[in-house]
DNA sequence: AAGTGTGACAACCGCCAGGGC
DNA sequence: CGCCCTGGCGGTTGTCACACT
């Protein structure tokens, strides 16, 4: 079934021969694509519009990276799926020169499956076994994020909701709530309120402050700063939140997050000595102090950084 | 050597939003 | 307002190379 665009011409469809790749090439570089519509016709090509845009996009673009995923950008497509979800095209925008089918294909192939044998359900990037099994102990051996985000819109000042948390492998646990935590370099305290910690996870909003987030070798999240957001509960008018939006989204611009800054307050994290207290808040000061020199940390969070690129 | 299974990558399909008429 | 066209997106399927039996 054709398209709008070329139901009335005879198209071509699969893959793309090299003498294809050349006239769409040379066209769009002596011409640009202007209306992709137009471009088979023009190009000399008996394909759909849709194809050739697909295929510059995908393929020809002389700015796309080639070869294979790195490391660091795993870890980048794991920490923003974890945020955004399949947004591949969004996910894609934190990975200069890669496409959102690239990143999509790699999800499915590869990431997805490393998470599952990690025992994280890839769409929630949740533990598998952890509501299954809330009241026992809870170990497992590899490293992952200490605790998830997830939203249901893209406005995350008033969505975002911690949602699981996993431990870390060392060889001294502590157990909090029936949860082993291994070798935790921070922590966030349990509310008053919360019976337990699965509680405090349901319960987390931005507007609780006095919690925080854990870091581990190689991930960092953390909630919202102390002194902002306070009234995200309870602004009255759309105006205000409005104005609040735009103040934040000021604060955040040119502060994105990536591995290099990651990696820098991580070092700097460990080699402080902070050791576990389940009953002691967490050190606002200290986290601010780290956070700056690395110029991460702007009155917001990572993951509002994130809503608003989208 | 031939058949089969699997993974990675490429391409397509259907849906949707936005803009022009 | 509805209709049509277009580009963008995510889910899905197709293709091919390679490993395995």
């Amino acid at each position: 079934m054709g398209h709008h665009c070329c139901s009335k011409q005879k198209v071509k469809r699969g893959l793309w021969s090299p003498e294809e790749d050349e006239k769409l090439m040379r066209h769009i570089t002596s011409h640009g694509h202007g209306c992709w519509s137009a471009v088979p016709k023009l190009a000399g090509l008996q394909r759909c519009g849709k194809s050739c845009r697909l295929r510059w996009i995908n393929y020809l673009r002389p700015d796309l990276k080639r070869g294979s995923f790195t490391e660091q950008e795993e870890r980048t497509i794991i920490d923003v799926h974890r945020i955004l979800g399949n947004r591949w095209a969004q996910i894609a925008k934190h990975l200069p020169g890669r496409t959102d089918n690239e990143v999509k294909n790699f999800w499915n192939s590869c990431i997805k499956k490393k998470l599952i044998a990690q025992g994280l359900d890839p769409n929630t990037h949740n533990l598998l076994s952890l509501h299954k099994n809330a009241n026992n102990a809870c170990n497992i051996t590899t490293a992952a994020s200490v605790f998830s985000l997830s939203t249901t819109s893209s406005t995350l000042t008033s969505h975002t909701k911690l949602t699981s948390f996993t431990p870390l492998p060392h060889e001294n646990a502590t157990k909090v709530d029936g949860f082993e935590f291994k070798n935790p370099k921070m922590f966030w305290t349990p509310t008053q309120n919360s019976e337990s910690l699965i509680d405090f996870a349901n319960e987390f909003t931005p507007m609780n402050h006095s919690n925080f987030g854990v870091v581990n070798q190689e991930n960092i999240m953390w909630g919202p700063s102390a002194g902002m957001d306070q009234n995200v509960g309870t602004i009255a008018s759309q105006e205000m939140e409005l104005e609040e939006e735009a103040q934040q989204k000021k604060r955040f611009e040119g502060n994105l997050m990536n591995n290099n800054n990651v990696n820098e307050l991580t070092s700097m994290i460990e080699g402080m000595d902070h050791s576990f207290d389940a009953d002691a808040n967490f050190d606002f000061d200290f986290i601010e102090a780290a956070l700056v020199p690395c110029g991460m940390y702007a009155g917001g969070n990572i993951i509002d950084q994130l809503a608003w690129d989208c």
